[in-house]
DNA sequence: CTGTTAGCGCCTTCAC
DNA sequence: GTGAAGGCGCTAACAG
């Protein structure tokens, strides 16, 4: 039984096959890269010599030579323990692995300063590219790694005051869509809670259900409208402030899933059986115990769209080409919403 | 105006700042780090130059100059959709970023071979150090890793065929409480659902189930015991099979929130008075509707152990000293669990 | 205080 | 079919 490792002083590397065989590193290079003239004696001694001793090629040094990126992508989310932003990623990384790639993960915490942190230090990585939510509508860090030739993809969100591509969800269609409905099953005054008023999908959301009140001839009330809940323990005293008002609203729209659930409870609490409709669907919603309408997408399609955005970008660069990212316009897919009905 | 960037032909290098202000190379290097020894008026000429052009060190060139890793952490877990390890990823993060580290998120999605190819190719890009949730005991892949002198930290399950610091959770004691409480209750037939025998957590768990029944002289019955559910959907059938039984049981115990929300469903739809216990709290538990008793734990917390252990491992890495882990014996850390009671 | 040399691990180019 | 140089971007180590 030989000796199965090195002394593990670092992983082993090309010269240490090499040397192994007695034969030079280049040689060892083309045998383990297939290339066509090297004698398949040799190779097969080489290849032999790599396996016993668990030679890997380095990859950093490989991406240095070469010039290319690392063959990371870097994802920037706002916060991972959101279910929403964990389908993306997995979306993402279902994509991006067939060509190749990983995926790096920066959590920002929706902090503007760590997000340009995070970006920053990305592009210094020399990620091949970056699928990002960004935080706010401060996006000169992304303008600045796009202008760096890194490709761009944002994702729930669109670009601001540069151009790239992006996948947004049909947050104004489906917030109209459920605002609607409620109103066509005879809601007059419909209460709205949603994320602070700097998060885009929380704005559209509201304007897609100001958009139904006026389709509808209904007035559009600020006191019937709380914004930045972020957390359902928030949304939950939010609602009940609107459902202790002289003339509590009859329904209630919630802009996101954290909303929908502090709602919820709330709802449940008074004993009211005040209308209860949300973006986002989420697990268990079926099983709550009263009506409850959800503006329902699909968050793995939305990273695995974002996930082919960039690899289109991502393709045949370093090769020659000075490594600029596939030209062409910015694309913008806007991904479809659906009503869901539970427990009615 | 000034041009504000380069021709975008990739990022800029060391030597296009020392050029534009005169000076070499490893001047510029120098100024940029803060070294002492450099005329201050050279070095703010400097980092002018290089804030104009947008100058960011290389990391990949770095870190194989410098013969270290690459400041990344990998992560190896089995499903990123699964709140626990996303929060598991998120502790880890929260406590390596403090020490200047990133973490690379990989999914294996519960396979061996893309687990093994993941490690594998974590080791080849040089990360400093590997968190995983190894998917079975067939842990070579992360032996060899730990042998090429990259730290290793298993979490949620503990290394085989080899040595390593590990986080746990009380999965034993967990099961054989909430099993207990049953039995307290009254309980004499208590249905078990888990997850396949192959997942070391799913089969703690049953050895604390029938840790439970055996310390209060009850028989352990293999018709009760239903492994192999990985959703919801199978676990919801499963015990519906069970509470068909000629006599069913009169609680179910389940060993995760796949299966304990399969079995709610299931105890719905039949309209029993099952009672329910189970491994892993989850959000909405308490609005089910019906009474449930919950294994609680702490996942972010586990993560941050990981975290630690991995920090404590990585410390002191790359300075002189061949790169190798920090020696010690390896660590095994098991984190408590409480029960939380739902929905009485 | 600043510059030169050398090399991390690998691969392209050009010799033999 | 194989090997010897050279360099990707950066920085220790040693000059000056």
């Amino acid at each position: 039984m030989p000796e199965p490792r090195p002394p593990a002083d670092g992983p082993p590397t090309l010269r240490d096959v090499a040397e192994r065989v007695g034969v030079s590193a280049m040689t060892a290079s083309r045998a383990l890269r297939d290339d066509s003239r090297v004698l398949p004696a040799t190779r097969e001694r080489i290849r032999a010599a790599a396996a016993e001793l668990g030679y890997r090629p380095n990859e950093v040094a490989r991406s240095l030579r070469l010039g290319r990126g690392t063959g990371l992508v870097g994802l920037v989310v706002t916060n991972l323990a959101n279910p929403f932003y964990s389908r993306l990623a997995l979306g993402v990384d279902s994509v991006i692995v067939d060509d190749g790639f990983k995926t790096v993960i920066g959590n920002t915490g929706q902090d503007l300063d760590s997000e340009r942190e995070l970006v920053a230090d990305l592009v210094a990585r020399r990620v091949d590219g970056i699928i990002a939510v960004p935080a706010s509508a401060d996006q000169r860090h992304l303008a600045a790694a796009a202008a760096d030739g890194v490709p761009v993809v944002l994702a729930s969100r669109p670009p601001e005051g540069f151009d790239a591509d992006c996948v947004l969800v049909d947050d104004f269609g489906g917030a109209l869509a459920a605002t609607a409905r409620l109103i066509t099953r005879g809601h007059r005054r419909i209460g709205f809670l949603g994320s602070p008023p700097a998060v885009y999908t929380g704005t559209e959301r509201l304007r897609g259900y100001a958009a139904a009140l006026a389709a509808h001839g209904l007035p559009y009330d600020e006191r019937y409208v709380r914004q930045g809940q972020t957390e359902p323990r928030e949304a939950r005293r939010a609602a009940a402030e609107l459902l202790a008002l002289p003339e509590p609203p009859s329904a209630l729209f919630c802009s996101n899933n954290r909303n929908t659930i502090g709602a919820f409870r709330a709802l449940r609490a008074s004993g009211t059986d005040t209308a209860l409709a949300g973006f986002d669907d989420f697990e268990l919603a079926d099983a709550l115990g009263l009506p409850i309408t959800l503006v329902a997408y699909d968050s793995d399609e939305l990273g695995r769209v974002a996930g082919r955005l960039l690899a289109d970008r991502m393709r045949g660069r370093g090769s020659d080409s000075g490594k600029k990212p596939e030209p062409g316009p910015a694309r913008r897919i806007v991904t479809r919403t659906s009503l869901v009905e539970y427990g009615s």
